[in-house]
DNA sequence: CAGTATCTACGAAGATGTTCGTTTCCAACT
DNA sequence: AGTTGGAAACGAACATCTTCGTAGATACTG
């Protein structure tokens, strides 16, 4: 039996949501890549940014090429991967399940869709209509 | 001058949130009611529901009345409100603030949208493809 | 080589959320 | 009046997340 750990990566937190944001855009960075990213001058310090990493990195959230002195950070998980959890559980959690009802919620409230945006849009309502119907 | 309360409530949180779910499908509740609806018997204590229920009044999240001797707290925002909440915050921080992006994600992967749904997704888009195109 | 800058590592304080044990209170019953 | 059961109130333990100070390691500069 090949032991195998838990596939699932646990959920970011607050802060550390938004490293995997400047991670997910950049591709890799190094620590003071995301802090000056992230934090600024004025925002949380170095060090802080530094042992959300490690953190992160001891859970799984991150990798890292620890070859040079400055390590440099990816994400272990893409974007997409984690918007889709992110997804359900709020359709699960506040809108009772039912996707269609936030898309609802999505599209009424925050318009501005691109007319390439909508046209995939319509795609997927006619691909999803005509199996399901 | 009125002095005026802050507007915003403050977020709800992970188990405050599973509390409002309850209200909102009940209207209102006594604590033993949202106790046992979502804890059980195996899950956290009685007390554990009435202190969260508390702590949420301090902070304006429920209203109660206590009138009787088994005080009947409500949502103090509804549900759909807060629902625009947590998705504007989800599209800001998770899908580069595009809300279309964020729709195709969902009707992509939880289809099962009902006829009379997708109906109205059509409308909306409609709608918009009318008034922004 | 001494001195400075930059990095990781570590520990611990502070802030916020969650859980529960205990106490106090009140109403109903005998 | 005394007892009992269910409810609120309170305080404190516990857990988790965030923040930072300090120390040690490694490179760079004169």
């Amino acid at each position: 039996m090949t032991p195998r750990r838990s596939l699932d990566k646990p959920w970011p937190t607050e802060a550390e949501l938004g490293i995997l944001q400047v991670l997910w855009e950049r591709g890799t960075c190094t620590v003071r890549e995301v802090h000056e990213a992230l934090y600024g001058s004025d925002g949380a310090g170095y060090t802080t940014a530094l042992k959300l990493m490690q953190i992160m990195h001891a859970k799984g959230l991150v990798e890292r090429d620890d070859s040079q002195r400055a390590h440099v950070y990816r994400s272990a998980t893409n974007q997409q991967r984690t918007q889709k959890r992110y997804l359900a559980d709020m359709v699960q959690r506040l809108f009772n399940g039912s996707a269609p009802q936030m898309v609802l919620h999505a599209l009424g409230s925050h318009p501005g869709a691109s007319r390439e945006e909508l046209k995939e849009i319509r795609a997927l309502l006619n691909k999803i209509e005509s199996q399901g119907g």
